[in-house]
DNA sequence: CTGAAAGCGCTTACAG
DNA sequence: CTGAAAGCGCTTACAG
């Protein structure tokens, strides 16, 4: 049943059935509640989705795509949170999400992703040739990278990781650590050598908290580059607990006091883990994380970290995707929680 | 630029252009060739997903249908989990996803919703009238509850909680206590009064839950009309807390020494909160949920649980979407995990 | 307020 | 192996 066929059936014209459901000002309430009824008793459900875009041009869909797989992503608290916030906005707007891994599309988009109205990129700077993959005249929001050219979402890294270190700094530190992710050009999930080539803070948000780590290191006296690195890979536990472990199974005397974390999910992998070992929070070792998940405040000790609202920063991505604000690259300010991982 | 236009330039019908891009063997490889380096060098991105998909009929997007909120489904592991394994599944289909929630369409489909080739509907059983809006034509697979005439996918729910329910009573109990989630045919959100109507086993999973409970209670000499019931309406931290609390505060003569929670969530509520007030785990309370999720393993005292893979549900569910299995309802086994919380 | 007609960009039998 | 043509189901200026 089309919409074709209602009209025959009605003795009506195509554009008076249309106009019935996309244009009420266009035709007597009286003929319109006549082709609404008639439609639901004949089982109409009304203009077929696909018909439609094809000629409006519309699809009423917004794609993300997320850096990560999508099984990483849909089981990060602070990515969950992201695409909360994008689909409160498109809910709301009658538009629908459409779930991408960059990942996925190396080469090319996958079926229907080409459909998409806007994109919201997600997560690391994924290739260039990704990025050209997609529909040139759709609009696209970065958020936690940039792109030239296109309007980009963060939050204050820098500043964050500023504040949360000077507050971890003004107790007596003799062996702060620093514990990073993604930061690396080569993959590396381990110490990172002296040597090694970094992101850019274009690239990798990561790259921005270090330097905010560096300078109130700096301001507290410690010379930052020679502060132990670390690299994680994949912002999970499986993946987190190989690197720590060695670190939290050091002589007492060279295990740090002080472990300036990149995420929550660093910070309380390495809580669990200090926990196993017996070891005194904070008396033995402070934490710092990144993010305010929810795991880590409802959990005791609860963990100092540093609150990014990942719900706004979707719903202000997918805003500026439907046009309701004005593109425009903008910083979202964090919120300094301190717990008892580092008081 | 469109495949008519590329036709044009290169002087072929527009049937070759199509072929090219789909039907390699309707071609010559040197004419295939020759289109596909045109189009690059023209800047063609292929067939326009809209009109392909209004002309074939099929969009090669599959709609994932929650029944709770978005925000509520990416944040909760399990929802999270099974997303993981339909997307998994959808990606190597070249298929995308799109995410719904049945909270959001009472009434209607929003925008692009009725293009999708099947539907997975998940969690519980939404009304009738929004199952009588999705196409008729449409594959459909419910997750966790049953739509008659559809396939339907569970886990062995009552086997599960009979299973360690059994575990939990080997050990002497004198206050057993059970708490539910979304198992009242009415909103509450505390104690369940002796006279209040439950869901049946179709409409929600907890119910099959109990009655592994009750069976297993009864075995071991208790009369489960007997046994305090709570019930949850949300399965986070906020909604269960509230209704946790008076229970750890009854004087040590009331309080249960043994809690089956339906949910790792729950259990792990209670096991924070426990963990606060000083109770010892698993001295004065023992604690079971249900689910498996990271967070109750990657801690101490590691929860006592059972592990469903939501992920292969997932997977399940998609591979009878797109028709690389038959659609038959089944049954999934799940896993006793004995953790600290319940010896 | 209503209707006839063009056309959105494809795919696919079908004829050659 | 290639091409001309129909048509998927709509929406939208436009004419009346």
């Amino acid at each position: 049943m089309t919409l074709k066929d209602l009209a025959r059936e009605l003795g009506v014209s195509t554009a008076t059935v249309s106009n019935a459901f996309n244009r009420p000002d266009q035709l007597s309430p009286a003929l319109r509640e006549r082709i609404l009824g008639e439609a639901r008793r004949l089982g109409y459900r009304g203009p077929d989705a696909k018909a439609r875009s094809l000629r409006t041009g519309r699809s009423r869909i917004i794609a993300v795509i997320l850096a990560e797989s999508l099984t990483y992503s849909l089981n990060d608290a602070v990515a969950s949170e992201l695409l909360s916030g994008v689909a409160e906005v498109l809910d709301a707007q009658g538009h629908t999400l459409l779930l991408l891994s960059a990942r996925q599309m190396q080469s090319e988009l996958p079926g229907a992703a080409s459909m998409a109205d806007g994109y919201i990129v997600y997560g690391l700077m994924p290739s260039q040739s990704l990025l050209e993959t997609l529909p040139t005249q759709a609009p696209l929001v970065a958020v936690d990278f940039d792109v030239t050219g296109r309007p980009s979402i963060h939050v204050d890294d820098e500043h964050a990781c500023y504040t949360i270190a000077r507050h971890a700094l003004r107790r007596a530190t003799r062996r702060p650590g620093i514990i990073n992710l993604r930061l690396t050009a080569e993959a590396c999930n381990g110490p990172i050598a002296p040597d090694q080539r970094l992101l850019s803070a274009e690239q990798t948000i990561t790259r921005s908290r270090l330097t905010g780590f560096y300078r109130a290191l700096d301001e507290a006296g410690h010379d930052p580059a020679a502060v132990p690195m670390w690299n994680i890979e994949e912002n999970t536990f499986e993946v987190c607990a190989p690197v720590i472990e060695p670190i939290l199974d050091l002589p007492d005397d060279k295990r740090p006091d002080l472990l300036l974390c990149v995420s929550d999910r660093i910070a309380l992998t390495a809580l669990t883990l200090a926990e196993d070992r017996g070891l005194r929070i904070p008396e033995d070792l402070r934490l710092t994380g990144f993010d305010g998940i929810a795991e880590g405040q409802y959990r005791a000790p609860r963990l100092t970290t540093v609150r990014q609202d990942s719900v706004e920063k979707g719903r202000m991505a997918a805003r500026m995707i439907l046009g309701l604000t004005p593109p425009a690259s903008s910083l979202l300010s964090t919120e300094l929680l301190i717990g008892d991982s580092c008081p």
